[in-house]
DNA sequence: CCACGGATTGGCT
DNA sequence: GCCAATCCGTGGA
């Protein structure tokens, strides 16, 4: 009876530590989408971190902005962008109020709402293994997936809407370190984590 | 006000 | 492997 759920939601104190810890923790954990009787999941494959404070490429590195407001307010809550006209991005905000750090996430492996994510990414049911494994991996795809836009700006991630549920760490040999993917600046920082031999993961 | 280019994706060579 | 599509945030005039 006293016996602990296995899955328990990710507290505020999970969200604001620091970056680089954040982002590899992230790695396992299970994303959870909840829209009315829509529900999706899936479990964190690969990510990258973004620290305003040293790093070129995050979108904080000139300073605060409407746009990138909530990523300079304390862990636990959504950053999404839209970029290239075309595609939003998921980020987890990171660390302490004032730093401008957060986590992109970058390709999940689904759960639940497989039939839906499908049918958002393209308009129809899975046909194929390729089909499947193209769904989530890569941050623009999560979001089509998910039915995450810019209306998501800021959610509470210890709310009920989008949050992360607690898995068992994995271990330094199950995770890849690597350089971040299509950026023109600050390229060799070693920030992009991914999960060793997921299929689901954005590219090698 | 206007010009630039992007934390991407998918289609074509 | 290469490249166009396509908005809008950002920064300079």
């Amino acid at each position: 009876m006293n016996q602990k759920l296995p899955y328990k939601k990710l507290s505020r104190k999970f969200y604001t530590r620091e970056l680089l810890t954040v982002a590899k923790e992230l790695l396992g954990k299970i994303m959870v989408k909840v829209e009315g009787k829509v529900k999706f999941s899936g479990i964190i494959v690969e990510v990258e971190a973004y620290d305003g404070s040293v790093d070129e490429a995050a979108h904080t590195f000139t300073g605060k902005t409407k746009r990138n407001e909530i990523m300079f307010g304390p862990g636990g809550f959504l950053y999404v962008y839209f970029t290239y006209g075309a595609h939003f991005c998921s980020n987890v905000v990171t660390g302490k109020n004032g730093q401008g750090t957060a986590v992109l996430i970058r390709a999940i492996e689904p759960i639940d709402g497989i039939i839906k994510m499908s049918n958002n990414r393209y308009g129809r049911n899975l046909l194929n293994d390729k089909e499947k494994y193209n769904l989530t991996s890569g941050p623009g795809k999560v979001c089509q997936a998910l039915s995450i836009s810019k209306k998501h700006y800021g959610v509470d991630l210890t709310g009920d809407k989008i949050f992360l549920l607690d898995q068992p760490k994995l271990t330094n040999g199950q995770i890849v370190v690597s350089k971040r993917i299509g950026i023109k600046k600050s390229v060799d920082l070693p920030w992009r984590f991914y999960i060793k031999d997921n299929p689901y993961i954005s590219r090698k």
